[in-house]
DNA sequence: CGAAGCTTCCC
DNA sequence: CGGGAAGCTTC
């Protein structure tokens, strides 16, 4: 079956019409020679730019004027990414090359090529291995396409035959791509290059004959030019068409390329992957250090692209994370800093997404989210903060200080006396020195307008601790609030008056009265500001702020008095207030193990927990997963009894709650997602790894506890009918369980559609059911009309079949290899021979069994 | 010599 | 059968 091939300059002299290559049709599109299936798609009109005189008369014996000239489409792609596998791991059969819109699960396609506007009765579609590009005379490939018939592999060429039975579609099944080994592409290429050349001389001398020396020669150089530049991890399917005439191959039109096709093997052409970083989120102003974890990728060719996207999923802002070749460690891992978002004063969190480029042939990973955060300054609080005091937040100095801002005290220090900068800064360094505090009272009580000698005993002297400068500012407070109101003052003067006295006096750490009282578990005096707040239904200075972006919720949950906290949870606190790690008091109530009355008081909020219970911190964690990763099973329950979300993945990583829960080894909030909520057993993690897959992994150690996990796991998934055979299989080792699932996989009775897909494995008979098979045929005498549904009738008079004594195995020997055994079984089925039929189902069922 | 690339091997 | 990795070679 070598036939032969024509080189540039046979190709331009035979001028082909201009092709069409439209988009590959889509998933109901026939994929194999199927006479049961009609063809539902649209013919493209070919366009033809030109036609030599030469093309004209060699059509016009074919074709009247009106007719269009033939032309190939590609009806299915081949898979873009593929490995490519050494001559020596051959032995085993591993994937074959499927079609880009195979499905791994349920239906199988194959590269796939339609011979359009062609009437005769037959053609051959030749499919060939050849180096990617864009010229039009591609050379072929040193590395081998090839394709098994049963035992036995061939090399490409792999000529098919389509007729009108099969709309002249072929569909290439179960080939590989043998990666030819740096040492023998030269070889290689000589070796199909003299094949190429011997059937392009056989057709224009219209006989075969052997290659002069100096067309040897001529092979020779070129295969030495072409093996330094050649890519050995990319290549692409070539596609012919010829008629046959004496046994030479004359092609119909011009032949088509498939896409690349790209090693996936391979660093240069590999799929890139993010499998797990520590952050995902960073300041707005970037620079933070993030280690990433990706599959292979080449140092010098690796980028990490920051992008975000509009409603309609336009590109808004881009920008590469920063690292240098250093920070790739062993293709494996990637530090870098985030580079710093469009915008440096955002007021809300921004979602980005993050993803690895590669320069050298723009491919990207699948996008990860990514999660800007704004500084605590410019955080929306719900309500403007006003500025009555002396000093305004426009003079807060963006300093290099992050999260320790400048207090605003300090501040305030600077701008009212004389303080030297190296004064300032030796007080920043050591702000418990004793003489910064003096420093610091003095010009703190004169700039509030307050007297050193009022208030508790702290006269005359500065005060010492942070204790004695919170009890002033609570005691202004209510002395202020009580001389106010001495003098009748009008509601509004009221409102104004609080919201001066709540956000002038506050503390180092911008706690106000009320956050003073509610960190300290005040109970008392909480009770009393609470009431005046309540009175005038000035609800918005519930949700002011400390330096820490923590409201008085989130401070009451950091100490233990409870009365303290459900005093405060009773009013119309802000539950989705994220502090400056974006834990809402819900995260901090589980970190600091309140108990489960706090956390179920919490979770009672007579406005619903929407806005709350599924919230992320800047570590991408919700409050399950911290309470999971706490191994807090009381916990857990009232959140799922709350509503949780219990698929939310962890964004580092690509964890649910399942998978966080089994790396704790949590048994019992296993148990409890598995049997009460709707967790997804198999959803894969960023290094592509299930709940079940990562249970089982672990019970290698076989620790008893991680043995039950899986248990656990494995039961949940029967009990759901989940038979996802693949899956089970894979997980099982054991070998007693192993044959169960064959007994019942033979006994099951197969659907037609998974048949078909087994014959796509099978491609010749034995000779066992061969014979049968023949017998049976010479008996019924049924392999005449066979032939005529194979369009094999002229073989019948050939002096092979004639003169054979089982004419029926010949003509099955033939029909093998001109179409499948899935087209012969279907014919057989249709003339009536159903013992036949079984004969063969069997054994391509069980041929698959054996491997 | 170490890192990356190439080939073989193994479950 | 897909994935991982060991053991060579090359730079």
């Amino acid at each position: 079956m070598h036939d032969i091939q024509f080189n540039k300059a046979h190709h331009e002299m035979i001028g082909y019409p201009f092709t069409l290559t439209p988009p590959s049709s889509s998933e109901d599109s026939p994929q194999s020679f199927n006479m049961h299936s009609p063809n539902h798609y649209i013919l493209p009109q070919p366009y033809i730019i030109s036609a030599t005189p030469q093309y004209e008369m060699s059509m016009t014996s074919m074709y009247n004027s009106e007719m269009k000239p033939p032309y190939l489409t590609i009806v299915e792609q081949p898979i873009d990414k593929f490995r490519f596998r050494y001559k020596s791991e051959m032995a085993g059969t591993h994937g074959s090359l499927t079609g880009i819109n195979s499905d791994k699960t349920r239906k199988q396609t194959y590269p796939t090529v339609k011979l359009n506007n062609f009437f005769e009765r037959d053609a051959i579609i030749r499919c060939s291995l050849y180096q990617n590009g864009s010229s039009d005379d591609r050379q072929p490939h040193a590395h081998r396409l090839i394709m098994k018939h049963g035992h036995e592999e061939r090399d490409d060429p792999h000529d098919l035959l389509v007729t009108k039975d099969n709309g002249y579609e072929a569909s290439f099944h179960s080939m590989g791509i043998i990666h030819t080994a740096k040492k023998h592409i030269v070889g290689e290429l000589k070796r199909k290059k003299t094949l190429l050349k011997l059937e392009e001389v056989a057709r224009l001398d219209k006989i075969k004959r052997n290659l002069s020396i100096k067309e040897e020669v001529e092979i020779g150089t070129s295969a030495d030019e072409e093996c330094k530049s050649i890519n050995l991890n990319i290549v692409c399917l070539r596609f012919d068409a010829f008629r046959r005439e004496n046994d030479i191959l004359y092609p119909i039109c011009k032949p088509i390329y498939s896409h690349a096709i790209n090693n996936l093997k391979s660093a240069l052409t590999g799929e890139l992957k993010i499998v797990r970083m520590d952050h995902s989120s960073s300041p707005a102003k970037g620079n933070r250090e993030i280690f990433m974890l990706v599959e292979k990728v080449t140092k010098k060719n690796i980028k990490i692209r920051f992008f975000e996207l509009d409603e309609e999923e336009n590109e808004m802002w881009s920008e590469y994370g920063k690292f240098n070749d250093l920070d790739v460690h062993h293709q494996y891992a990637i530090v870098f800093r985030t580079p710093p978002y469009k915008d440096l004063n955002i007021d809300e969190q921004k979602k980005v997404f993050i993803e690895l480029e590669r320069p050298s042939d723009g491919s990207r990973s699948e996008p990860r989210e990514f999660t800007y955060i704004p500084s605590s300054q410019n955080y929306k609080t719900g309500m403007k903060r006003p500025r009555t005091s002396m000093y305004s937040s426009s003079e807060y100095s963006s300093s290099s200080l992050n999260s320790a801002e400048i207090p605003t005290t300090l501040e305030a220090l600077q701008n009212g006396c004389e303080v030297t900068s190296a004064d300032l800064h030796a007080a920043l360094e050591n702000i418990d020195s004793d003489e910064f505090r003096k420093i610091f009272y003095e010009n703190y009580t004169e700039f509030n307008g307050l007297q050193t000698d009022c208030g508790r005993g702290l006269s005359k002297r500065a005060p010492n601790t942070e204790e004695d400068k919170d009890r002033i500012i609570v005691d202004r407070v209510v002395e202020e609030y009580q001389d106010f109101m001495k003098s009748k003052p009008k509601n509004d003067q009221i409102l104004h008056m609080l919201q001066s006295l709540f956000t002038k006096y506050v503390n180092d750490a911008k706690e106000n009265a009320l956050h003073i009282v509610a960190s300290e578990g005040n109970l008392k005096m909480l009770r009393y500001f609470l009431n005046i707040i309540s009175i005038h239904k000035l609800y918005t200075i519930l949700n002011l702020r400390n330096s820490n972006m923590e409201t008085i919720a989130h401070l009451a949950l950091q100490q233990s008095n409870v009365d303290v906290i459900t005093t405060i949870l009773k009013y119309q606190c802000d539950l989705s207030a994220k502090d400056i790690n974006g834990n809402t008091p819900l995260h901090v109530a589980i970190i600091r193990n309140q108990s489960n009355i706090v956390i179920d008081t919490l979770l009672r909020s007579p406005y619903g927990t929407d806005l709350f219970i599924n919230a992320e911190n800047n570590d991408n964690f919700t409050a399950l997963h911290m309470a999971i990763k706490m191994n807090k099973v009381k916990y857990v329950d009232l959140l799922y009894k709350y509503g949780v979300n219990v698929n939310l993945i962890d964004k580092k990583t690509g964890r649910n709650s399942l998978h966080i829960a089994i790396a704790e080894q949590a048994t019992e909030i296993v148990k409890l997602l598995l049997e009460k909520t709707t967790i997804d057993i198999l959803k894969e993690d960023f290094s592509g790894r299930s709940p079940l897959n990562m249970a089982k992994h672990l019970t290698q150690d076989k620790e008893p506890e991680r043995i039950q996990i899986y248990n656990m796991i494995e039961k949940a998934l029967k009990d759901r009918g989940i038979h996802t055979e693949c899956v089970i299989k894979e997980e099982i080792e054991s070998e007693e369980e192993m044959e169960v699932e064959m007994v019942e996989c033979k006994f099951e009775k197969l659907a037609i559609d998974e048949l078909e897909t087994m014959y796509k494995n099978a491609t010749s008979f034995t000779s066992l059911c061969l014979e049968k098979v023949s017998r049976i045929l010479d008996v019924s005498q049924n392999w005449l009309p066979l032939a005529d549904l194979l369009d094999l009738k002229h073989f019948v008079h050939t002096n092979m079949i004639a003169h054979s004594k089982s004419k029926s195995r010949e003509l099955l020997q033939i029909a093998v290899k001109v179409t499948d055994l899935w087209t012969i079984r279907n014919f057989l089925d249709n003339l009536g021979e159903s013992e036949a039929v079984t004969l063969i189902d069997n054994m391509v069922t069980s041929t698959k069994m054996e491997t």
